[in-house]
DNA sequence: TTGAAAGCGCTAACAA
DNA sequence: TTGTTAGCGCTTTCAA
């Protein structure tokens, strides 16, 4: 501390060394004019050998790299993203991970962005809409070049929001034909009515539900709007005691079955919300003795793994969970690489038929 | 363009405006010093205002507050990030989102992370060291302020970007007397141990093991570890052929009963390294009339939901996923709250004695 | 193809 | 308690 220095540089060099203390007093971390003076360039030179590499010549850009790989230069993304406005990060919401087709789109997300050179940034919502606010509200602060949202069911702070910061954004899984967002997923409440045109074929009449909680959940509302639009269409009633709604899980689906059952007219199909639920509905039957599908048709939706393994294997609906996750990420990163409009796309739910339907006996 | 302005305006402003054109023509976002200037205070101010409320005049407060809400201002964290060297966010590289078990864990770490104000940036590795590595790289680039890892295999690149960083990171799901960075899990070795001790109890003498791939995964060799040990304390063979490893489906956990049942003298009871592995077991036994557990005894791993559904219901070991999500991430958020180092810790992993498990007879 | 230099929006040291 | 101001590390004009 003794030597000496001029007034002005005396106070930079204060700060500076303030600032190190605080990081740790070791490893000054080097910077782009760390390498600069080492490589004898420019900063400027630097950060176009890193970013655009042909805009160097080989020669400037070779000593660079090297210098870079010496001195073990790790760009700032903060610094990057203020100076260049672009974050390279993508955020999400979704209501949790904890459920396995969500995870898998959101695996897929992930894997396309990363291809392309973006992180996602993941939050959720555990399906509570003031904190679905909140996490787009930091997502937004926290500069994310772009949105993905599950489903078209979102408080109107969230569109505003989005809207305001003009983040491009996309939702999956939903379908609808004015969305506020473009909107890449699939139709429920179509795949949802095949099915129940299937049982109808199958000879059933009094079809019943045990569908997924409706409430802030358009893709559980689809498809049980899809469910009574083909009973409708069918001129079968939808009667209001044979349709239930369950939170996710095994046991709810058995109580979704026990519900149903305590009708005086039980059904002799029921169509599922999820293939949790359709699970939880056959557990409950076998527990129970009604043999599937001979006393009861089952129909679930997702297509989980498992399904195929039970037996009787289920009847289900494929989630096209991959290729939404996939295609979502490349229309944000091609939006944000020229521009090009996200379209909003729908992709076929395939209904898998097995084993847990059969006609009415 | 024909108002005159002195030359160093001049440039400044063409500046400003270009970049404001790449940004969309349009909204200029509000920064602290719209906000000061409006509220007739300083940036510093400003800034004090947002982040340490009480150092400064209710009066102020308010008066800054109301600004903000009134421009719709919304901070930029890459700003926040360069000046602070603080960017709220935490990484992680994990395998797969999907696979149930790492889902729970991630989804409950992100939610104590966003109790306190951080954000989650998720990678997957995809089973796949190089491109861990350049997931690593690529979130310490971001500057995350600290790190979680899924087990304690690593390549030596990630312990010593980890290193040279000095990000705080923990390392979850395993066990180990020295890791490199904290390890916050159980211990899986002592827990296939104590199945294996069961079913020697049970008078097993014939045990097999459908494992995990334990390449580069410290998880599934512990568990083998730990059935290997068991096997040697109780003097009993660790035949070769009644050892296989499989990836992570039923249809491989099918192929793994196959192949152990092609010996000449076929094990008693499974262990397997997962539950998917044991379900497979149990599907490929049902399709060949083998009776679990008269037959054949079966232990699965991770207790998953639907393991307590199935007939019979699998026995298992229940991993702490939950409380280990939220350890850890409380163990960051501590260390970079008040400093308090990371400790590692382990959870009981309890044996969840269910059906699948008899008397050899 | 290269360099000089002006910011990007914010925080924090220091002075008042 | 408040204001002034110097950066944080990078990108991107603009000029050469």
């Amino acid at each position: 501390m003794l030597m000496k220095m001029t007034g002005d540089n005396n106070i930079t060099e204060v700060a500076r060394r303030t600032r190190r203390r605080r990081t740790g007093a070791a490893a000054k971390k080097p910077t782009v004019a760390d390498i600069a003076r080492a490589a004898g360039v420019s900063t400027a030179t630097v950060s176009r050998a890193l970013n655009k590499p042909d805009a160097v010549s080989a020669k400037l850009r070779n000593k660079v790299a090297r210098k870079v790989r010496e001195l073990g230069y790790v760009p700032s993304g903060a610094a990057r993203a203020l100076a260049s406005n672009r974050s390279f990060t993508i955020g999400t919401v979704i209501p949790t991970l904890n459920n396995a087709i969500f995870a898998a789109s959101v695996d897929a997300f992930e894997e396309t962005l990363s291809r392309h050179g973006y992180t996602l940034l993941v939050t959720v919502s555990n399906y509570d809409r003031p904190h679905e606010i909140e996490q787009v509200r930091r997502l937004l602060e926290r500069g994310v070049d772009g949105l993905m949202l599950i489903g078209l069911d979102h408080p109107e702070e969230v569109w505003q929001m989005i809207e305001r910061s003009a983040c491009p954004a996309v939702a999956i899984w939903g379908h609808n034909d004015k969305p506020r967002v473009p909107c890449i997923g699939f139709d429920n409440a179509a795949a949802a009515e095949h099915a129940v045109d299937h049982l109808v074929e199958l000879g059933h009449r009094r079809i019943g539900m045990v569908a997924g909680l409706s409430f802030g959940n358009d893709r559980a509302r689809a498809r049980r709007a899809g469910v009574e639009r083909a009973l409708a269409k069918h001129g079968l009633p939808v009667v209001p005691a044979l349709f239930t709604e369950k939170a996710y899980s095994h046991d709810y689906g058995r109580d979704g079955l026990t519900e149903l059952l305590s009708h005086g007219a039980p059904p002799t199909a029921i169509m599922c919300g999820n293939d949790v639920l359709a699970m939880g509905v056959m557990f409950e039957a076998r527990d129970r003795g009604i043999a599937i599908p001979d006393d009861l048709s089952v129909v679930g939706f997702d297509n989980l793994p498992i399904t195929s393994q039970l037996r009787p294997a289920l009847t289900t609906i494929e989630v096209p969970s991959v290729p939404i996750g996939m295609a979502s990420a490349n229309a944000i990163v091609a939006y944000l690489t020229d521009g090009s409009p996200i379209q909003s796309k729908s992709f076929p739910a395939p209904f898998v038929m097995r084993a847990t339907t059969q006609s009415v006996r």
